[in-house]
DNA sequence: TTATAATATAATACT
DNA sequence: AGTATTATATTATT
């Protein structure tokens, strides 16, 4: 078996791959970038343009397809390479902007507790894990909270003092920085 | 495949002299399996064993590096996907987590506003952007907050019942749910 | 090693 | 059925 194959190779005739050119390759390509398929008519144009069997320029477009196919594949992992590091980097900064609010609610919730004493309320919103396992509520909206507010209120303006301490307090300084909300 | 050149293939083996056969090729396939190297006294051996020129061999473990080259990078790009996924829905629940706190801060910032009127606490945590506008403030720890303000609360006891109004009015109920935080 | 030409086979579509 | 075209894999050269 060993001389048999052997011979085998041996006996196979050198093949004669010819280069295209650089011209050829330069028209070959351009005519790829305009339809990925070639067309028999298209083919022998090319054929009588370059000066190349019509079965070469056959095989170019086979090849050049398979090459296409790989390169995309490419082009894609870059693409996504690259949607994942966007991603990643914006989780990154959700993550921070929760334990900041996480934070905050804790201060405002010591604040609370400091003035109510045993009756705190309990934040599900600082619960360490991320599912929220609290029911939801229905929240007041924003004109329900002021208008029952403003009547009971009114009572108790000589509160505003303490609470002034207490912004103090807990760091969250009142009218003084460049970043009021809309709201 | 027309049946001219099936029988070729399957009767007249001898006539497909480049093709190596499947014995050929599993014993290669193992041998590529165990080192993706091809060292010098291997290729001897491989060469001996199935009577094909050393150069063939090497040219062989060419091919095959490249082929395997180009399927790992399909296997990456498909584990690259899965990790896009993943980033992709927990960021979205890390958008809805802070959707819902910064809602919460609004409630209880509706609350101080209810309660000291025109001097409400700009939170720049409900700011709508990402981005973290404002400097970063020394935030006075949990003790500290503690310490001064027990000695100060003794004073308000009185305002109990007004806070627990608050509470129900806002929609945050005290006491009453079990998602109470470990602090 | 990389790129690519050439060949071989399998799959598909059209006649 | 046969024929043609294509996709894919493989071998080989530069």
């Amino acid at each position: 078996m060993n001389s048999q194959n052997l011979q085998k190779y041996q006996s196979l005739p050198n093949h004669n791959k010819k280069r295209l050119n650089q011209e050829q390759i330069k028209l070959l390509e351009s005519s790829f970038d305009s339809t990925k398929k070639l067309e028999p008519e298209k083919k022998l144009q090319l054929a009588r343009e370059l000066g190349i069997p019509p079965r070469q320029i056959s095989i170019w477009y086979q090849n050049r397809r398979a090459r296409w196919k790989n390169q995309n594949l490419e082009i894609d992992y870059n693409a996504l390479q690259l949607k994942l590091e966007t991603a990643l980097s914006e989780k990154l900064q959700l993550e921070k902007e929760t334990e900041r609010l996480r934070g905050e609610l804790q201060k405002v919730n010591q604040m609370l507790i400091a003035l109510n004493g045993e009756s705190a309320i309990n934040f599900p919103s600082c619960d360490v894990s991320l599912s929220s396992c609290c029911e939801e509520r229905g929240s007041s909206s924003f004109q329900d909270v002021i208008s029952y507010s403003t009547t009971w209120v009114h009572a108790h303006e000589a509160n505003n003092l303490q609470f002034n301490e207490l912004y103090a307090l807990i760091g969250l300084e009142e009218g003084s920085n460049n970043c009021r909300s809309a709201w």
